[in-house]
RNA sequence: CGGGAUGUAGCGCAGCUUGGUUAGCGCGCCACGUUCGGGACGUGGAGGCCCCGGGUUCAAAUCCCGGCAUCCCGACCA
């Protein structure tokens, strides 16, 4: 037996994390701390992701915009808050052209103030409203301690911003964001369970009336936050002058959102679903959802045939012919990858008409008809989409623990307990143990309305 | 910004303490052959500003000074 391809995740879960990502070639560290390469098989996952939230984006009445990276630093400084938040971690431009400039430029870390600015022009009367809009964009963080796709210096990820004319419909658009757009995405193509619910105050975006969240576990029990929305309230609409005439010709300050999902979730799928073979790749977000493996070189052209048949059945396959590699070491290369099926064809399955099948989410190898085989695959996959589902769903009830007392919160996993027997000072004290409150739930684990009182917690350590 | 460590081939490392032939090993890469149903093996080969700058010395990867960069541990975060 050869040694195990990755340092298991109970020896050391960051190890296993940064030697999956090298090895099923996603990402590589840049040249300048903190930033990212992201190498083909990571931007083709970060791809059907972009695809999946665009198309939903879209459904969901919003256009796409791109506003520039640079902004001056004067802008960021009219939302008090907000620059209090950012200030500390960005990059700033102070030369260009051969000369310094009178005005500093800031490397956006998010785009708030500049579209906020264009709002305040496109917005005029009542009829301009909703205003919905959507980039997608690189951002940059002077993060200090980076990683991965997790927390990356700079970052790609579509930032949502929209004005509304009234409180109630921003809140609205905040929360349709987060279970229409960002739930769905999550759940039904990452596969990834997540808690949908409100980040408290010392939680909460800068600048921000009321944040929500979507809080995932990974599988070393910390929690992962795959995509915020945020209720801005009249914050920026008060600082960028977006203003409007009601139908009664009364002025009106504007209600604005603003909700993002980043390259973090290809961090947040790998640690959800990844074992000690690398990464299982749910069929909705893998690149190639179906390796066919011609075990030798008689039996390329069968292998051949039988991924033409998959190709034609709208499955996304790939033909691995390099019988120069071994065999095992091409069947090890695609199990790191995560592709959701394998099927090999060799001299022994021909002469039989069979191919042996392997999935990679579970254990075991089975015959299959080469030549019937096609037609059950685009099924099989939707049941292995639903069974990483079913697993990860299991694996966060498992590690989910009722509480009553912060002094309870010990271990990994996630912890549920009154938010009453917390309160903001225990948070701090929380804190320094290195856990947050995640989000607070309502009673029945929903997303809790603006009055409700008996909330409850989910406390964990996360990333 | 504090604490710790490291920069030598694409990657992972040895050599440095005690300066001295042509700087070495494993993986990977190239060629040929034998292999091939779970990380194959043999033979041959290519690949180095030993992080940068200065100093000591007949002689520096090795000793000294300065710089830069990266990694790990804490505080900030999509």
């Amino acid at each position: 037996m050869a040694p195990p391809v990755l340092t298991p995740q109970s020896v050391d879960f960051p190890r296993w994390y940064q030697e999956v990502v090298a090895k099923a070639g996603m990402a590589e560290n840049g040249l300048v701390r903190g930033t990212m390469i992201i190498r083909p098989w990571g931007f083709g996952i970060w791809e059907r992701i972009q695809a999946a939230l665009d198309a939903r984006i879209k459904a969901t009445g919003h256009d796409n915009v791109y506003f520039p990276m640079l902004i001056p630093r004067s802008f960021l400084e009219r939302e008090a808050e907000h620059v209090e938040g950012f200030s500390p971690e960005l990059a700033v431009v102070t030369h260009a052209g051969g000369e310094e400039l009178a005005e500093p430029l800031i490397v956006r870390p998010t785009s708030e103030t500049v579209i906020g600015d264009a709002m305040a022009r496109w917005v005029q009367g009542h009829r301009d409203l909703p205003l919905l809009l959507n980039q997608w964009a690189n951002v940059v963080r002077w993060e200090l301690r980076p990683r991965l796709f997790l927390r990356t210096t700079e970052f790609l990820w579509q930032e949502g911003h929209t004005a509304h004319a009234a409180w109630d419909e921003a809140e609205e658009e905040t929360l349709r964001i987060l279970v229409e757009v960002y739930d769905e995405v999550i759940r039904d193509v990452l596969a990834v369970p997540a808690l949908l619910g409100r980040k408290t105050e010392a939680e909460k975006f800068p600048g921000a009336e009321a944040t929500y969240t979507l809080e995932a576990l990974m599988r070393d029990g910390k929690a992962l936050q795959m995509g915020t929305s945020h209720n801005l309230g009249q914050n920026f609409s008060k600082a960028f002058d977006i203003a409007f005439s009601d139908e009664s010709g009364e002025r009106q300050l504007a209600w604005t959102t603003s909700w993002g999902v980043s390259t973090r979730v290809v961090g947040g799928l790998v640690m959800a679903h990844g074992d000690d073979r690398g990464l299982r790749l749910p069929p909705r977000v893998a690149p190639e959802q179906v390796v066919v493996l011609a075990v030798k070189d008689e039996a390329i052209e069968a292998a051949a045939r039988l991924a033409d048949d998959l190709r034609r059945a709208g499955v996304r396959v790939r033909l691995d012919d390099r019988t120069s590699q071994s065999f095992g070491r091409r069947a090890v290369n695609w199990e790191l990858k995560g592709v959701p099926v394998r099927l090999e064809v060799g001299p022994r399955d021909i002469a039989s008409g069979r191919a042996a099948l392997v999935r990679r989410d579970v254990e075991g190898k089975r015959n299959v008809a080469l030549d019937t085989v096609a037609a059950t695959v685009p099924a099989l996959l939707d049941e292995i989409q639903d069974a990483l589902l079913a697993d990860a769903l299991r694996r966060r009830e498992e590690a989910t623990a009722d509480v009553a007392d912060p002094d309870d919160v010990d271990g990994p996993g996630l912890f549920r307990l009154p938010w009453k027997a917390i309160g903001e000072a225990a948070e701090r004290g929380l804190a320094e143990r290195g856990y947050t409150v995640r989000c607070l739930l309502d009673a029945d684990g929903a997303v809790p309305s603006r009055r409700e009182t008996d909330l409850v917690a989910v406390v964990a350590k996360a990333y």
